[in-house]
DNA sequence: ACCTGAACACCGTTCAAGT
DNA sequence: ACCTGAACACCGTTCAAGT
């Protein structure tokens, strides 16, 4: 039955199908996606232009649901704060879109927004203008890596036995998902800290 | 000219290749990679289960150069900079590699060593037990994002006008490669400046 | 305008054939 | 043991045909 008098597809299906796809961790694929849709995979080029631009539309997607309210008169760690675990709960979210999305030019209005939130916020809370974006590449460093931590494998470390100590504190240790989050929050706890010692210390 | 008398291939020249094909940007396949090494795909089967396994390879090869010489009686904090600088210094000399390589379980024996290294001198430094892993998850995080971000494309912000604060800044600092250096000498800063006071105050 | 189905170039992998 | 070349299943994409 071509052409259904209302139409089955749009981009909007077709971006959610795909984070759903994506997020089942089997592999992203136009014809597993088409499959999904229960269209043949030639439909979908009558909305999108590819594969990419999908993979385009997942992240303007998650993008913009990742970014939080933000109170007007926040501090700059509480800004800081605010925008890294807002980015970081969607990648938990969403762990294997992160490899899918890396590495592409930010131009997603929503989040060009929160960045520039943080930008100001850091130039009012004080710090010097030829060290802000520095230091919004540090965040962003470390958020993208927490995010990736997230699509790694439950145990990131195989110890051999030579590696008495790794392999003691492994097995004290949690793993996956509590490696992870406890990561993340001593992670930003130790930026946070060390720019507010900078910001003091002049 | 089939079975050549002295071997075309092995195991050692397919990784080379491709870790040079990977470098080159234009992204990495067997098809290629045959092309280059003068044989045909079909050939490096004799060598390699497949194109998974020609990752590893070539994971193994760079992470066991990436390992630098940590003198004996360096401090936890210069044990951890060498390390890490050696780890950025590999993903800043193979940009494309890294995200082919995200998020795979670390058994190779020299990387373990070098970890096992790590929690010794962080043990030895004083940190507690319980903490050591999370700060190695953290180090590693942060040391992951700095080497995706020099895979990143040289302007990772491409901002609206309504971005005013990130437009000026971003006009004022460095792009490519000098930003991505930059945040990385600072972030690795900030993390050891955070770990010596935490280690300060208890 | 929006779907199908056939077709295309390309991908990773297998395997019989050749020395 | 190590290479070739034909073949396979699969991938993303194009396009004529149908309503």
């Amino acid at each position: 039955m071509p052409r259904p008098r209302t139409p089955i597809l749009s981009v909007d299906r077709i971006a959610d199908a795909a984070i759903e796809l994506v997020d089942e961790g089997a592999g992203f694929g136009v014809n597993a996606l088409a499959r999904r849709l229960g269209v043949t995979a030639s439909s979908l080029y009558n909305h999108i232009s590819g594969r990419d631009e999908i993979i385009e539309l997942m992240r303007a997607r998650l993008a913009t649901q990742s970014i939080p309210e933000v109170p007007e008169d926040a501090g700059w760690h509480e800004v800081v704060s605010l925008i890294v675990r807002g980015q970081r709960e969607m990648y938990a979210a969403h762990p294997f879109v992160v490899p899918l999305i890396v590495g592409k030019t930010i131009t997603d209005p929503g989040v060009i927004t929160a960045y520039e939130r943080m930008a100001s916020a850091l130039i009012a809370g004080g710090f010097p203008d030829d060290e802000v974006l520095t230091i919004i590449s540090v965040i962003d460093s470390f958020s993208l890596g927490a995010g990736l931590d997230l699509a790694a494998p439950d145990d990131v470390w195989e110890p051999t036995e030579s590696a008495a100590t790794l392999s003691r504190l492994l097995k004290a240790s949690g793993r996956g998902r509590e490696r992870s989050d406890r990561a993340f929050e001593t992670g930003l706890q130790l930026l946070l800290d060390s720019l507010r010692m900078r910001l003091a210390t002049g």
